[in-house]
DNA sequence: CACACTTCGGAAAGCGCTCTCCGTTCCCCG
DNA sequence: CGGGGAACGGAGAGCGCTTTCCGAAGTGTG
């Protein structure tokens, strides 16, 4: 196919007259070396059409200018349809959005990473460790998986977006979701509404747990003890389903939280097959303010997650701990904000 | 930090009692090994917590077990706020869900790269020739992007998705977009629109090239010589903008194909702020059949495009072509389908 | 003018792995 | 029982790069 081997630094070295060393240091721009033989190197780059290769260098720097965005699989894997969903769910793509804002200009790459099984985890840390990888960010995983720990352990750069299951020293970045059910709660019950359900997302998932606590304490606050619930896994169609499971069970209801928009869009839609207009006899607040939300009719109220500055945030972090290996694990929560829209 | 120096080929040869050479091939199942040895190898594995580094296999195999997702940076540095659009856009995170399908049963990773400038398209090809990747999935390239010719002549494996700009010698996935756009007239035809517009996408992409043409040429047929066009850049801002000119110029507008269904939706919310009902005052038609599309009120009749699909199958392209290195370039046209719902 | 001190380039040792050789061992057949 | 061949393990040469260690040269001071 290529004839041609591709130039080494042995052969720029050549062209330039001097050692690889030299030719290394003029590249990497370390250390003084003479001006002119500076420009004589550069020349012989250009003249050579040399490229390093990353993977040797990064063999001995342990250093590979590429970061993991880890999904978990078992979030996905649990029907194949819902692979394709995940990725295709604007979250996914926001937190893409908001992470390559900022590797993109510390040209840095990013590395998809789909974890479930044990074997994987430990590749992961493995990878990591032998700077396959320069550091991780991990997204919103069930509390009981065990890499944030193992993470810790390993002593391997990482930021998680949505907190850790059990309380772990180690990066990450959150919204504050009790916050924000409580200012779905409030609304609805502002707007008058008596009968409020919620369906929320996955309970062992932190953030939807925390949606579902945050959301039930607020609602105690105004006198309801107890609200109807039931749970989806954050793709349309589980809000379909679980929309009709509530009014089948609760035909009463007037006030709706869905834990995100993807769901809460099912939900209107499966509420309006019922004969319920929205918001005149049932108000539904969904969650995250993602593009549905406006594409939505009525436009969604929904409680707003900025997840492009959280996974910023999160590289950010990433970055800045990867230039001082003794920074402290921090975490950063962002305040959600009530966005009044058309349908409570 | 780590103390603890990582367990490597040499330390499992050494508590296996054989030669680096031995475990290497029973870990990599190369050759006959004796079973005795086999067994012996896997537990020195286990004993030491070895995790191979794949920076040094892929140094010598010239392998990496990884390929590069490419995103042209054009297309999406024009202004910041687009670059994260991008990503949320259905488009990327089909395109993503697709590769994955096929990749993650190969155990291959899926790195992201933005490539924009002269450069990074060198670096690109550098790193692939290197073997820092095996392969490249190219999104859908501005037509006058060099890109796909240097592909081919680094000999690299590649895909595109969304044909090259002229007829290069190169594997390419695509939707025949120009019969998509012909259906889409038919239809609004068909139902008895009279004064027909377009918002199509950027012309400098084949995509929003063909579809335009397809258009155009249907419409012809129709007895149609010239229609109203305006572009956009797909994002649904843009779609309104876009239709508050079309209005503008032809008040009397009573169908409109837009180029994605993003666009559709911006173009419905702005004839419906200006007091035109949809469908019965404007048909509208889309493409792409996103989740948007179901999203929108009334649902979008939309032209369908099976991205996932289609991104599979340009997974599976790359793998066979990374299999055959001699596999001759191919390309696979997919045919798109009206799905007719309630706004046209 | 000699001496200590700084600056700079080169030789060479790896980073961790694969894989080609090559020498042994073992088996089968004549 | 001896010879030919297959099967198998080990030594070692790299893959392309960075970086430490040195010696050689250049600089300034007593």
């Amino acid at each position: 196919m290529d004839a041609t081997r591709l130039p080494t630094l042995e052969d720029v070295a050549r062209a330039a007259g001097v050692s690889r060393a030299t030719a290394s240091r003029v590249i990497n721009g370390v250390r003084n070396v003479d001006p002119k033989l500076h420009s004589v190197v550069w020349d012989a780059v250009n003249a050579t059409g040399y490229v390093p290769n990353r993977l040797a260098r990064s063999l001995v720097t342990r250093r590979s200018g590429t970061i993991l965005l880890v999904v978990s699989d078992s979030e996905t894997h649990d029907d194949d349809p819902f692979l394709g969903r995940f990725f295709a769910d604007p979250y996914f793509g926001r937190v893409v959005g908001g992470l390559m804002r900022v590797l993109r200009e510390a040209g840095i790459q990013l590395a998809l990473q789909m974890v479930g099984t044990a074997g994987q985890r430990t590749r992961l840390v493995g990878d990591l460790r032998h700077g396959q990888a320069d550091g991780a960010v991990v997204l919103s995983l069930p509390a009981a998986d065990p890499l944030p720990g193992m993470l810790t352990e390993a002593g391997v750069p990482a930021v998680l977006i949505g907190r850790p299951g059990e309380p772990v020293p180690i990066n990450y970045v959150d919204l504050a979701n009790e916050t924000g059910a409580g200012l779905a709660a409030d609304h609805l019950v502002a707007r008058g509404a008596r009968t409020i359900g919620m369906i929320s997302g996955p309970p062992a998932v932190p953030a939807g747990a925390d949606r579902i606590a945050g959301f039930r304490r607020a609602m105690a606050r105004h006198g309801h003890g107890w609200v109807p619930l039931v749970s989806g896994n954050f793709t349309r169609e589980s809000g379909e389903a679980a929309a009709r499971e509530l009014l089948a069970r609760h035909p009463g209801i007037d006030g709706l939280f869905v834990a995100n928009d993807l769901m809460a869009l099912g939900a209107v839609i499966t509420l309006r097959a019922a004969g319920r207009r929205v918001p005149e006899d049932v108000a539904v607040v969904g969650f995250d303010d993602s593009s549905a939300a406006l594409a939505a009719d009525p436009p969604l109220t929904t409680v707003r997650q900025p997840l492009e500055d959280m996974a910023a945030e999160a590289a950010q972090l990433l970055l800045a701990r990867l230039e001082d290996a003794t920074m402290r694990p921090s975490s950063v929560i962002y305040e959600p904000a009530l966005i009044v829209r058309g349908s409570a």
